[in-house]
RNA sequence: GCCGAAGUGGCGGAAUUGGUAGACGCGCUGGACUCAAAAUCCAGUGGGGCUCAAACCUCGUGCCGGUUCGAGUCCGGCCUUCGGUACCA
C-alpha cells in the first residue's frame, strides 16, 4: 500500500497537539536545550522555501536533542511589525493590523502542517501591546541610563519607505535594506541607542560564543576597532585648533598637509576670502552624493585648498589645510593629518595636488611602490630616527601627551543605533514633548503607549501618527500642561533583540520578561537563521542582552551560545524573489509528497550551510525511501506484540544475515548521532538509506533480530520524518509514541569493530592488490599475505625493494625500483 | 581592491588526522512483472584502451608547479563562481 501521508501526518499532528507532547516543563532545567529558530516575519500570506529550509532541518535537531533525553523548548512567534504591513495598506487600505493578523493566522496553519514540535503556548508577537510595551519600558531604562538619547545629525533617508535608516540599514550600493531604493543624507533629529558604549564588550564577547567565523569576522569589522592617537594641530594665526585622529602617530614628522572633510565645521570659518566660492562649489558638489558615491575607492582624488595653513606640532611648520570628500565627518575626528609617505590615499592625494612627500619609514633596498606602509627604522624623524613602527608610536605618545597636544586614543567604526522610525506600524515611542520640560519619559506605570488604530497611512513623508490628534495630544506628566507626544515609532529591530527572552513566558506581566526562567534558559543554546542577519539583529540582541544584564535582568553574558547559519535556496541561479518570478512553492509539494518527505529532500540537497540551487529532480528518491521505509514496516506489523528484543546480541550467535544487519544498524546509529550534532542532514539521510539498503534481507533473520532493527529505524528516523517514524513505530505495535516517551538507543561498540579488514596494497603509490585479512594481525604476517600475491608478486618480481610503508588495518605500500 | 567560502561523473553531492576517489540519491541502460503502460523489483553505470566477457592497463577531484611511499585533502602561484566589505585616517 502506498504510504498515505495526508491521513497519517494529520493524525500525528493531532495526537502530538491533544497529547500535549511539546510543551515544554520549564521548571526542568536540568538537561535543558533552548533551540531557536528567528522568528517569521509575516509581510506576506505564505511561507516560502527558505522558511521550510530554515525551520525544518532545525526541528530535526531539536527532535534528536528531544531524543538524546534533552529538555528541549522550541518557540515560535511573528516579527509582526514592519513597513511591508504599512506599505501593503497604503496600496490597498487594508489596515496593517488587519492584514498582519490575516498572515498570522495563515502562517500558523502552515507552520503547524510542517509538523515543528513548537511549544505553542510560547506563541508570541510582537504587535500586541502586552509584547511592545516592553520595548517602551526597555527604551525608559535604556533613557534612564543615558543609553538612549536624542541628536540632530546626518541620517539616512530612505526616499521610498519615508523613514530614516540605522547605518546597518544602508547597503552597500546606497540602496535600502528593506526595498532597495535610494538613500539620501538628511538632517533631522532623532533617537539613538548608545550601542558604541558596549563596542568594547562587543568585541570581547565575539572569543566566548561558538559562532561562525565569519560571522564574528564580519561584527569585528563592523566594530572597527582601531587604536591610534588624537593630535591637536594648532591654525596658523588663529587660535583654532583642529583635532585629528590617526593610527599611526610615528608619522607625524611626514604630515605634509591636513584634510577635513568638507562638512566640518570649522571650514567656513577658515576658508580664506578668494577661495570662498571654490570651497562652497565643492560642498555643493559633495553634497549630491551619497556616502557610498564619496566613498567609492576606484574614484579619482578630488578636493579644494581653504587657504589656512596649520601647523604641524613637532616641525613647527606650516601644512596647508585642504578639504577633500574621502575624509568622512562620520569617523574619527573629521580631520586627519595627510601622510603620504606612509598612507596610500594621501600619496595619491599628493601625487595629484603637487603636495610634498616625506618618508619617515625607512623602506627596504629595492622597494619601488609609492607609499610604504610595513615596518621599518623611522627617517627624517629628529627624536624617533631609527626606532621601528611599534616604539616609535610609544615613543610620540608620550612626547605628545607630555606637551599636552595629544593623547593615546581608541576609535570605533561602529555608530550608535538610530532606532526612529518615521512610521506608523511600529511600536511608539514613550516620550512626550512639552514646551517648558522638554522630553519627558511616559511614567512607566502608564505603559503600554497603546498604537491607536485610526491613522492616516498618506505616504508624505511625516510620521503617520501625528494625525491622530487624539493620539499626540498629552498632558505633560511632570508639569500638567498641554503637550505632544513623540510621533515616531521604534525601528522593529529592537523587537527582535529580546524576544527569546519573552519566549519563555510570553504573558508574563510582572516585567519584560521572568528573570528566573531567563537565568535559567538563557543563553539559547542553538540559535539558527539567515547570515543576513550577521550585523544587524545579531549585534543588537547581543547589545540588548547585554544592557539587561547590566540592569540585573539577566545573568549570562551573550543571547546565543552556537549560533547556525542555513544556507541560501536559489532558483535558476537567483535569490527566489516576487519580482524576479522565480519563487519556489513549497506548498505543491507537501500536496504531492508530504511534510516528511519534503523537509527530508532539503536536508539530502546537501550541505546546509551553503544552501544551493533549487531542483525537484531528486525528491522521487526520498519519496521511494519514504515507501518502503512503510512497506518494511507493514510487513513487520505487530512485530513488538509478540516479541522482545534484547539490548545486545553476541556476534557469535547471529547467522550471516542478521550479523550483517546488526553490524550496520549500530553502525548507523554511530554515524547519525555525529552527523545530527552537526547540523549535517545530508549524509544522516544517507546513512538511513544506506541501512534500509542492508535491511533488504530482514526476513532472513530472527523475529527479535527483525525487532532489534526496526525498533532503531524507527528512532533514527524519527527526527527526520517524525510523522513517519511514530506511525512505523506504532506498527510495530508499541503503546506509546515516540514522542511521548522520548528514547535513544545506545551503541552496541562490539558490533562496530571488524573482525576482517580489507588491506589495500600499493606499489609505488599505486593500488595493486585488495587482500582481505583479519583485524589486527602483526606487521611480518601481513606482509607474508602481501607477498603471496601473485598481483603483489607480479610487480615485485626481479625489482629492488626501496621501502615499505605499512598503516595498520588500511595501506601496505611497497616501493620497488 | 581587500576578506571569506567553494570548484569532484550527465546532475545533487560523499570521502576521520594525507591512506581504496565517486557513499547515498537522481538520471540513464538492460532485464523481470504487464495485453500494454505507469508503478515496483533486479542488474549495470567516471572517461579511454584491450577483450566475446572477465581479468587487466591507463587517465581522472578548476589550472600550473611543489612536498610525500602516497595529495580531492598539505604548500606556492594562477583561473572561475558565490557571499561579505568598500578611501575607516
Amino acid at each position: 500500500m502506498k504510504y498515505p501521508f495526508q491521513e497519517i501526518e494529520a493524525k500525528w499532528q493531532k495526537f502530538w497537539e491533544e497529547k500535549q507532547v511539546y510543551k515544554t516543563d520549564l521548571t526542568n532545567t536540568d538537561k535543558k536545550h533552548y533551540c531557536l529558530v528567528m522568528f517569521i516575519y509575516p509581510s506576506g500570506a505564505k511561507m516560502h522555501i527558505g522558511h521550510w529550509y530554515n525551520y525544518g532541518p532545525t526541528d530535526s535537531y531539536a527532535r534528536y536533542k528531544k531524543l538524546k533525553g534533552f529538555n528541549v523548548f522550541e518557540p515560535m512567534g511573528y516579527d509582526a511589525f514592519g513597513l511591508p504591513a504599512e506599505n501593503y495598506a497604503i496600496k490597498t487600505g487594508i489596515h496593517p493590523h488587519d492584514s498582519t493578523m490575516k498572515n498570522i493566522n495563515d502562517i500558523r496553519e502552515m507552520v503547524k502542517r510542517m509538523g515543528a514540535m513548537y511549544d505553542w503556548d510560547a506563541e508570541l508577537m510582537t504587535c500586541e501591546p502586552k509584547y511592545y510595551k516592553w520595548n517602551q519600558w526597555l527604551f525608559l531604562q535604556l533613557y534612564k541610563n543615558g543609553l538612549a538619547y536624542r541628536k540632530n545629525a546626518p541620517v539616512n533617508w530612505c526616499t521610498s519607505c519615508h523613514t530614516v535608516l540605522a547605518r546597518e540599514q544602508v547597503l552597500n550600493d546606497g540602496t535600502c535594506e528593506r526595498c532597495n531604493s535610494t538613500v539620501i543624507q538628511k538632517n533631522l533629529t532623532q533617537w539613538f541607542f548608545k550601542i558604541t558604549d558596549y563596542a568594547e564588550e562587543l568585541l570581547d564577547g565575539l572569543n566566548k560564543i561558538d559562532w561562525p567565523e565569519k560571522t564574528k569576522t564580519m561584527q569585528l569589522n563592523w566594530i572597527g576597532k582601531s587604536l591610534g592617537a588624537e593630535v591637536d594641530f594648532k591654525v596658523s594665526g588663529t587660535d583654532d585648533q583642529i583635532k585629528v585622529f590617526t593610527t599611526r602617530p610615528d608619522t607625524l614628522f611626514g604630515a605634509t598637509y591636513m584634510v577635513l572633510a568638507p562638512e566640518h565645521p570649522l571650514v567656513d570659518k577658515l576658508t580664506a576670502s578668494e577661495l570662498k566660492q571654490k570651497v562652497e562649489e565643492y560642498k555643493d558638489s559633495i553634497k549630491l552624493m551619497t556616502e557610498i558615491d564619496r566613498t567609492s575607492t576606484v574614484k579619482e582624488k578630488t578636493g579644494v585648498f581653504t587657504g589656512a595653513y596649520a601647523i604641524n606640532p613637532v616641525t613647527n611648520k606650516n601644512i596647508p589645510i585642504w578639504i577633500a570628500d574621502y575624509v568622512l565627518m562620520t569617523y574619527g575626528t573629521g580631520a586627519i593629518m595627510a601622510v603620504p609617505g606612509q598612507d596610500e590615499r594621501d600619496w595619491e592625494f599628493a601625487e595629484k595636488f603637487n603636495l610634498p612627500i616625506i618618508r619617515t619609514v625607512q623602506p627596504p633596498e629595492g622597494f619601488e611602490g609609492k607609499a610604504f606602509l610595513e615596518d621599518g627604522p623611522a627617517i627624517n624623524s629628529d627624536f624617533l630616527n631609527g626606532l621601528y613602527v611599534d616604539d616609535a608610536k610609544k615613543k610620540i605618545i608620550e612626547w605628545l601627551e607630555h606637551q599636552g597636544i595629544g593623547k593615546h586614543t581608541i576609535n570605533y567604526r561602529l555608530r550608535d543605533w538610530l532606532i526612529s522610525r518615521q512610521r506608523y506600524w511600529g511600536t511608539p515611542i514613550p516620550i512626550i514633548h512639552c514646551d517648558s520640560c522638554g522630553e519627558v519619559p511616559v511614567p512607566e506605570e502608564q505603559l503600554p503607549v497603546v498604537l491607536p488604530y485610526h491613522v492616516n497611512f498618506k505616504p508624505d513623508g511625516g510620521s503617520p501618527l501625528a494625525s491622530n490628534e487624539e493620539f499626540m495630544n498629552v498632558k505633560c506628566s511632570k508639569c500638567g500642561t498641554d503637550a505632544k507626544r513623540d510621533a515616531d515609532t521604534m525601528d522593529t529591530f529592537v523587537d527582535s533583540s529580546w524576544y527569546y527572552l519573552r519566549y519563555l513566558n510570553p504573558d508574563y506581566e510582572g516585567g519584560m520578561f521572568d528573570t528566573k526562567l531567563a537565568n535559567a534558559w538563557t543563553s539559547v543554546d542553538t540559535y539558527v537563521g539567515g547570515a543576513e542577519h550577521a550585523v544587524m539583529h545579531l549585534l543588537y540582541a547581543r547589545f540588548i542582552h547585554k544592557f539587561l544584564r547590566d540592569i540585573k535582568l539577566v545573568n549570562s553574558d551573550e543571547p546565543f551560545q552556537k549560533l547556525i547559519h542555513q544556507g541560501t535556496i536559489t532558483n535558476l541561479g537567483a535569490k527566489m524573489s516576487k519580482s524576479k518570478g522565480n519563487v519556489v512553492d513549497p506548498n505543491q509539494f507537501i500536496h504531492e509528497y508530504g511534510s516528511d518527505v519534503f523537509r527530508m529532500y532539503l536536508m539530502f540537497m546537501g550541505p546546509y550551510d551553503l544552501g544551493g540551487d533549487w531542483s525537484d529532480k531528486g525528491i522521487v528518491g526520498v519519496d521511494r525511501f519514504v515507501q518502503r521505509t512503510y512497506s518494511m514496516f507493514e510487513t513487520n506489523k505487530d512485530l513488538a506484540k509478540k516479541n522482545k528484543a534484547f539490548e545486545k546480541y553476541d556476534l557469535a550467535q547471529l547467522n550471516d544475515v542478521e550479523k550483517g544487519i546488526y553490524r550496520k544498524v549500530n553502525y548507523t546509529l554511530d554515524k547519525i548521532n555525529v552527523e545530527l550534532e552537526h547540523f549535517r542532514f545530508n549524509t544522516a539521510v544517507a546513512a538511513l538509506m544506506e541501512l534500509l539498503n542492508e535491511m533488504k534481507n530482514l526476513n532472513e533473520c530472527k523475529p527479535e533480530i527483525q525487532l532489534y532493527s526496526l525498533e532503531r529505524f524507527s528512532i533514527m528516523l524519527a527526527p527526520l520524518a517524525p510523522h513517519l517514524a511514530e506511525e512505523c513505530w506504532s506498527l510495530l505495535g508499541k503503546e506509546k509514541s515516540i514522542f511521548e516517551n522520548p528514547i535513544w538507543f545506545e551503541i552496541d561498540p562490539i558490533a562496530l569493530t571488524q573482525d576482517s579488514i580489507t588491506i589495500v596494497v600499493q606499489i609505488n603509490g599505486k593500488v595493486r592488490a585488495k587482500i582481505d585479512m583479519a583485524v589486527d594481525i602483526q606487521e611480518p604476517e601481513v606482509k607474508s599475505l602481501v607477498f603471496a600475491d601473485d598481483k603483489v608478486k607480479s610487480y615485485t618480481d626481479g625489482k629492488q625493494i626501496v621501502k615499505e610503508i605499512y598503516v595498520p588495518n588500511k595501506i601496505y605500500n611497497i616501493v620497488v625500483r
